[in-house]
DNA sequence: GATCCTTATACTCAAAGTGAGTATATAAAA
DNA sequence: TTTTATATACTCACTTTGAGTATAAGGATC
């Protein structure tokens, strides 16, 4: 096998934390980049070394680390191809104050139309006007605006975060595609943007993350080590934008045999709850859950 | 950003495809690695430099293709860091013969302890024996080899198949552990190796391609353009592993909007079947399934 | 043509799971 | 003591799922 001519490689961390029944993302410069910074040689592993570099730069101790995704740039520049290793990392926010420009920003500050537990009208009136416009004498276009934005009596499904980000800036209809040359199709949708490409690493996280909640244990690593259930379920909701039903939530943690009751409670306004903590075991193996296909007897 | 030392990038790929109800996979070198080349300049993304490679080497075209995972080497020679791309790719496969030595493989050739639709006595005479003895003293190592292969009552997940391939190499009871300096706890399970780390890479692919198969419609892809329930059913069974309650599994086809009715009917050795395909809307939009919570009414 | 083998397709039934809502308990604050 | 806020328990209808049985329709065999 030839070696191919040599390139440059560079990690980039999207750090989730929930803070305050808010998802935040640790930024850099004054909440307009994320994390990231080159592969250097030394490091064991790309995890070893997204986790040392991330530490050193921001003083914060990282969780679980997951990988989601490595692009490359077009050749962007003459001194050599460069690829870009993104990874998902899951922190307890420490209040700690950050030094210099490094920041905690919530990232519905990014992306406003997907949080739903609050009302807005992002969608009705700039969403779908720009959409609309976009695909104007194109019936195809228009579906899959409608399947994405949850818009003719679709139903919204909160992991297409990342779907939705790449049709509003197929649209032109986010600040980062005039810029890449795109032609808009109506109002800018608001939200914050991010350097280079990160604004849609974050909606990539977003996406993975609340895909993965629906069937695996990870809000764990974004719990303090003791919590009521609504404190749980308060963090879901941040997460995936949406609301839950308070007593089918309870029933369905308590079904499986995530917690283990601490024997303490909580104190504060209203009655005082139960404060649970996660299985010991449940936190060793990281259970995945099968997948529901109709099995035969043997 | 400080550019970082240069390095050198490898794509990995493992091209799927099912034909008599047999999962396969294409590899060089008569089966013993898997298609992999270096990252040349020229190409547009990652994917296409991919598609590029493989069409090229191996004459076969690619259908849909999904990033697996990218890892880097520790460093293995002094030349210089390198990191590898990998991917999953479906295709159909066409019978026309490979060139040289490019030929399709059954997976189960490399996992056979994977494929539960036939009678084995694998896991009970070999694995078991090989982990109880790496367990020795360990309950916790016990837990861990029982959940993952099922053992003592606990139901055996298709799609951990990584997770089964990482404890065996754990355990020494695989050729490339011991090749890597692990000591062996017993008798070699049996599955041919493949160069490299590409068993491990092909584990991935197979638990990723299982995990999807659940909850996305992504089978499409290997499948002819007309085809009857059943051998819809022989499809998902033969990546799965296991076996599928037949009744159950046409009400559930039938209940999603996902194929479409030919008008045509196979002939063979029983009562002729219909024969469908695809639905053109699920082709085009590879619609993603919302996860399962419990909203709350807004 | 009657019979058998094979596969397709239709239906049933009980158990488990899910969406939605109501009722009661227990603390702190007014 | 009443209000306010939250926790926890329970109900009920409806849907989904696992498992199984019954009937239909071809080709092959006698």
């Amino acid at each position: 096998m030839t070696p191919g001519e040599p390139i440059h490689a560079e990690l980039i961390a999207v750090v989730v934390a929930v803070t305050d029944a808010q998802p935040r993302v640790l930024t850099l410069l004054d909440g307009s980049a994320l994390p990231a910074g080159p592969l250097e040689s030394g490091h064991r592993s790309l995890q070893a070394g997204l986790r040392h570099w991330v530490e050193r730069h921001t003083g914060h101790r990282l969780g679980h680390i997951e990988q989601l995704y490595t692009f490359a740039d077009p050749d962007r520049s003459r001194a050599g191809r460069s690829i870009s290793i993104c990874y998902l990392a899951l922190a307890n926010e420490t209040r700690t104050p950050l030094g210099g420009r490094v920041s905690w920003q919530d990232w519905y500050r990014f992306f406003p139309w997907e949080d739903r537990r609050v009302a807005h009208t992002i969608i009705e009136t700039i969403v779908k006007p720009g959409l609309s416009h976009w695909s104007a004498g194109n019936p195809e276009r228009l579906t899959r605006a409608a399947r994405l934005f949850g818009l003719d009596g679709e139903d919204w499904q909160e992991d297409r975060a990342l779907a939705r980000y790449e049709l509003l800036y197929e649209a032109g209809l986010v600040r980062e595609a005039t810029r890449d040359g795109r032609p808009a199709h109506g109002e800018f949708v608001p939200g914050a943007t991010l350097a280079a490409d990160h604004r849609r690493i974050l909606a990539t996280a977003i996406s993975r993350l609340r895909a993965r909640i629906g069937y695996r244990p990870v809000v764990f690593e974004l719990m303090a080590e003791q919590f009521t259930l609504l404190d749980l379920q308060r963090c879901i909701e941040a997460l995936t934008g949406q609301t839950l039903h308070k007593a089918n939530f309870r029933r369905l943690i308590e079904s499986q045999t995530l917690l283990e009751d601490s024997g303490n409670f909580s104190s504060g306004s209203g009655r005082p709850a139960k404060l649970y903590r996660f299985r010991a075991e449940v936190l060793a193996e990281r259970a995945e859950a099968g997948t529901r296909l109709p099995l035969a007897r043997p």
